[in-house]
DNA sequence: TACTCGTGGCT
DNA sequence: TAGCCAAGAGT
C-alpha cells in the first residue's frame, strides 16, 4: 500500500527521472548489466562502458559463449573485475539452466554468481515489477536521515532498521520506480555532504532535517588507514616482443595481464634487487635490469603502491618455457591492446607503444 | 565480523 | 592535496 512518503516520491520522480539506456529498454539482460555496473559505481563512468558493452554483448547467449578474455577487456577500467567474471559466469548458468531467461524468484535470482541482496531486489523490482526493496548505499544514507537512525551504517542492527524501513515504505505498484527514485535523489539531492533539503521531495517526512541533523548523517565506522608499498615491474624485451602475464582468478585484478614483478621486501637490497628475485621466484629466470621506464603512483581501496618500472633483459643463455608458464606470454606492443590489464599495466603498455625500451648494457 | 576488491571525480 | 565517496558481493 501507497504512503504518502512513497506518493511524494514517485510525484518528483515522474518530474525528475534521469535519462538512463537501460531505463529506456529495461529488458531483464540491461537491467541486470547496468546493476552489476552501477555496484559502487556512478552512474557518469557506467554510461559509456554499458553502450560499449551492449554493442559487443547484445544479449544473454553472446555473453555466455564470448571468452572470458572479451569480456575483461570490455569491462577495463570500470574496476571490481570479479563483476565481470561473474557477470560472466552467470550468463553460463542462464543459458545452461534458464533457457537464456534471467529467473524471476528472488532466490532464484540470488543462486548466480555476483548478485546479492541489493542486485536481486534491484531486478526483481525494476525488470520484473515485483513489491521488492533493494537497499544500497544511497538508500541506506536516506532512511538513515529520514529515519534518524544513529547505528553505524554496515552493522546488523542498522541492515535491519533500514532494510525493514525499506519495505515498509515500499508501494504495492511501482516498486521499482520507487528504488530508482530513491537512487536519484540520493544521487542529486540528498547527497553525502551537502544535503539539497530545501529541494527534497521528503523534507517533511525527514527526522534529520527537523533536527537540523541531515549532516550528522549516516553514522559511518571508523575506517583504517591504509598501507603503502613499493612495487617493481619489469619490461623484459627480446627480439621486439616484451613479457606479460596473467594474474590468477579471484585475487586482485583476477584474469587481467601485467608486467611481472612485485612487493619490495625488507630483505630487499634495493628495487633492482627485488625485481630479479620477483622474476626469478615468478618465472626462474634471471634478468638483468636497466633503466627506469617510468614511477607510477596509485591508489587502491585498501592500499596504496608506487611502482618502478625497469626495462630488462634476460641474462645470456636464459630462455622462458612457455609450456611451464601458460600464464606467460610474448607479444609485440601493438598486440598488448587486446589484453586487459588494470590502470597502472595499461599506462606502462601505452608507454611502450610510444617509446621502444632501453636495452640494458 | 572484518576484510578484500578498482577507479574516477570531487572537495 | 589527500582523503572521501560511489546503484555491493564474496569469503
Amino acid at each position: 500500500m501507497s504512503d504518502s512518503l512513497s506518493s511524494a516520491l514517485l510525484v518528483w520522480y515522474d518530474q525528475s527521472a534521469r535519462v538512463l539506456p537501460w531505463r529506456s529498454d529495461p529488458t531483464p539482460y540491461h537491467i541486470w548489466v547496468s546493476e552489476m555496473m552501477l555496484q559502487q559505481t556512478q552512474v557518469d563512468t557506467v554510461l559509456p562502458y554499458y553502450q560499449r558493452f551492449m554493442s559487443l554483448f547484445p544479449d544473454v547467449f553472446s555473453l555466455a559463449s564470448a571468452p572470458q578474455a572479451d569480456v575483461l577487456r570490455a569491462w577495463e577500467g570500470l574496476g571490481y573485475y570479479s563483476r565481470a567474471r561473474n557477470l560472466h559466469r552467470a550468463a553460463q548458468k542462464v543459458v545452461a539452466e534458464y533457457s537464456g531467461q534471467l529467473p524471476q524468484d528472488l532466490a532464484q535470482l540470488r543462486q548466480l554468481p555476483g548478485i546479492g541482496r541489493y542486485t536481486a531486489g534491484a531486478i526483481a523490482s525494476i525488470a520484473f515489477d515485483q513489491p521488492e526493496p533493494a537497499l544500497d548505499g544511497n538508500i541506506r544514507r536516506i532512511f538513515a536521515r529520514l529515519l534518524n537512525a544513529r547505528h553505524p551504517l554496515g552493522t546488523p542492527a542498522s541492515d535491519a532498521e533500514l532494510w525493514d524501513a525499506a519495505r515498509k515504505h515500499l508501494p504495492a505498484r511501482r516498486a521499482g520506480d520507487f528504488n530508482q527514485a530513491l537512487m536519484d535523489l540520493g544521487a542529486s539531492i540528498c547527497l553525502p555532504k551537502a544535503p539539497n533539503c530545501p529541494a527534497c521531495p521528503l523534507r517533511d517526512f525527514c527526522q534529520a532535517f527537523a533536527l537540523g541533523a541531515q549532516k550528522e548523517l549516516p553514522v559511518k565506522k571508523a575506517k583504517k588507514p591504509v598501507p603503502e608499498y613499493i612495487v617493481t615491474a619489469a619490461v623484459i624485451a627480446v627480439e621486439g616482443r616484451v613479457l606479460i602475464q596473467q594474474r590468477p582468478q579471484g585475487g586482485l585484478l583476477g584474469g587481467m595481464w601485467e608486467f611481472p614483478g612485485g612487493k619490495l621486501e625488507p630483505s630487499d637490497a634495493g628495487l633492482e634487487d627485488c625485481l630479479q628475485r620477483e622474476i626469478r621466484e615468478e618465472l626462474g629466470l634471471d634478468i638483468q635490469v636497466g633503466a627506469g621506464f617510468g614511477v607510477y603512483k596509485h591508489a587502491y581501496t585498501h592500499f596504496r603502491i608506487t611502482l618502478h618500472a625497469f626495462c630488462c633483459a634476460l641474462l645470456p643463455g636464459e630462455t622462458l618455457d612457455l609450456s611451464a608458464y601458460p600464464q606467460a606470454r610474448w607479444v609485440i606492443p601493438p598486440e598488448l591492446a587486446a589484453y586487459a590489464m588494470g590502470k597502472v599495466d595499461r599506462q606502462i603498455a601505452n608507454r611502450l607503444l610510444k617509446t621502444t625500451p632501453s636495452t640494458p648494457n
